[in-house]
DNA sequence: GTGAAAGCGCTAACAG
DNA sequence: CTGTTAGCGCTTTCAC
């Protein structure tokens, strides 16, 4: 802190580890030996502490990139997400910025909400030589045609990926065996599913094992309509409302998203066009973001941790960067029950008479 | 793409220019020539079909940490925002990518929920040379006297900075009058108001100027009691929760939050407390992120636009760079009027019997 | 047109 | 203990 005169004030020029030897009266590579705390028996007191007060007087930082450059390690994680828009990603980085060692900078790099080409932005993230990688949403294919990787990657919710390297994923099939237990106990049978347009492997195996365990407890009995709508509250929005006479006549009495954002679309839409949730149809998502408590009404979500699966991510970059063997990891799923979900109530209609071991449901009344 | 042999697929390592000038049989400054597009006049037809297929062959691609050592431009920018948990920085730095040119990396610093020491962060980006740095929640004083700043610094939200390079501000003045105007015509006099622990300019000017503007309608029949919490759902819902009951001796009948993300932890205080909104307690906030939307009710808030912050920033950020002159952008503030506030109920009290230019409040009913 | 040489800021290997 | 030397991968004079 303490500066006489202003490091480099002149010149706009950051003070380089010659400047602060040249102060000290000694060589670079001494400086070099004092920052990195090598001095151990290598540099005389006297020079220690000529050095550092040369650091001080000059405001003295050195550059990590140069370090860099020089060792071969750049101090630099980056992280791959395909949006921010959707929120999950917003959490996924905050914890992988807690997990991470402290010496360590993240590098973020999201898609634009209309172009995902994480192709090219992991293609100039690997030219950037990071450490290590973490990325959510690029095939385990994708991965390696691009280019050899040289350090290590951790591929995040990625079901069924065949990637070699550290995962971390999410145990959705329990996740859909639990929502699909709910929905089919209040006695829904046609149930509307809204998934991104984007068909990553991970909402494609949220919509099949969903419909398979609907499909598994109810049979011939069972509808089930998708509906394509990008991660965001409007697109959601428009979507179901375009959808909903087409639902409605389908005697829809549930509606699952594939994320909870669009489940917020969803509620908006609904709202709009005045239909109570959970009285006429009730709504579902995955992911269980905090604001899924506060919405109107609170919405019945398959939690799916996004802060732990980063936090995780990062711990495994962690081990493999320290060379350890790293085992792959997984995060439970678990629904949670609130408001927006309810038992199901069947208008009459011709098409589909609904017959099940019911609970509350099947009410001819209207609402 | 077309790779007969993997790049470096051996060796780990990626292929260097050196590598490219040797299988193209020309020197390290031809390919680097090519590869910057300097090739006109200056690299013969030749060798430049030679180089391109050599670079392609080998995968090349240029490493922007050495040639950012070389060139003194790094081709990155630092964003440094003191949480993300508040959702708010989520958009700034969403905007921030979209408003960055294409050819910019984007570095995030951000603190975590406990430690926003920003003084570090900043003292490690500035070590870091990166070309620009887009920051809130630092002082202008801070940002000067940690060190010399050798790129252009774009400062955001930071009412009353006397920081000389380009800022991004919101009228939070206007703002705050949009809102006052609005409770005190709903007959709104005794007002609690939520705001973020840590007093950043931006907090503290939310809530002097609505303090100030509720004073100028309400004079001393007003009471305006102030509460901390952090910039979390659950932060809030505790505090709010905490403090309810003394709130509700004091007759107030307004709950403001200095940022939607608190209103959303009032919001679910209340509804555990059974306390329905806006009939007994009207709740709105700043920031108008896009849950405000399908909360329950939806909250009324001051419409502040993160996503707009961050792309005036980015783009201030590039004309700097440029080199032109920057001129401050001051964005404006809009109340979005929504269900979660309405007409003021005050109950009958011994200490406070409200009296004033009514309009639908007093009714003496309880709820 | 072209390559050799120097240098960006730092670290590592090696003589003194 | 210490300074010199040699790079890390790239760009940029500057002679040829």
């Amino acid at each position: 802190m303490a500066r006489k005169d202003g490091p480099a004030s002149l010149t706009g020029r950051l003070p380089s580890a010659r400047d602060v030897a040249e102060r000290a009266g000694v060589s670079a590579s001494t400086v070099s030996l004092v920052v990195n705390g090598k001095y151990e028996g290598r540099v005389s007191r006297r020079n220690q502490t000529a050095v550092r007060r040369a650091i001080d007087e000059l405001g003295y930082r050195a550059d990590p990139v140069a370090r860099g450059l020089a060792t071969g390690r750049r101090g630099t994680v980056a992280v791959i997400v395909p949006d921010l828009d959707s929120h999950f990603f917003n959490y996924v980085t905050m914890g992988v910025g807690m997990g991470l060692k402290a010496d360590m900078q993240l590098l973020l790099a999201f898609g634009q909400p209309n172009d995902h080409d994480l192709q090219s932005m992991l293609s100039r993230i690997l030219a950037m030589r990071v450490d290590g990688i973490i990325c959510e949403g690029i095939s385990a294919a994708a991965l390696r045609s691009l280019s050899d990787v040289y350090c290590p990657v951790v591929v995040l919710d990625d079901p069924g990926t065949d990637w070699a390297g550290p995962t971390v994923a999410f145990d959705l099939l329990d996740g859909a065996e639990q929502l699909a237990s709910h929905l089919v106990g209040l006695g829904h049978r046609h149930i509307a599913y809204l998934t991104p347009e984007c068909d990553a492997p991970t909402f494609q195996v949220r919509r099949a094992a969903l419909r398979e365990r609907l499909a598994a407890r109810l049979g011939s009995t069972m509808k089930f309509l998708v509906g394509n709508a990008d991660t965001s509250i409007e697109a959601a929005d428009r979507v179901v409302t375009d959808r909903w006479p087409a639902w409605e006549r389908e005697n829809v009495t549930a509606l699952v998203c594939a994320a909870d954002i669009q489940a917020y679309g969803a509620l908006l839409a609904l709202a709009r066009l005045g239909v109570p949730v959970p009285e006429v149809i009730s709504v579902a998502g995955f992911d269980d973001l905090p604001f899924s408590l506060v919405t109107g009404p609170p919405l019945t979500s398959v939690a799916l941790s996004a802060h732990e699966l980063g936090y995780g991510a990062a711990r495994l970059l962690n081990q493999a960067l320290q060379g350890g063997r790293v085992d792959p990891l997984t995060l439970p799923a678990r629904l949670m029950i609130r408001q927006s979900t309810g038992p199901a109530r069947y208008l009459e209609s011709g098409t589909s008479p609904p017959r099940h071991r019911g609970n509350g449901g099947h009410q001819r009344s209207g609402v």
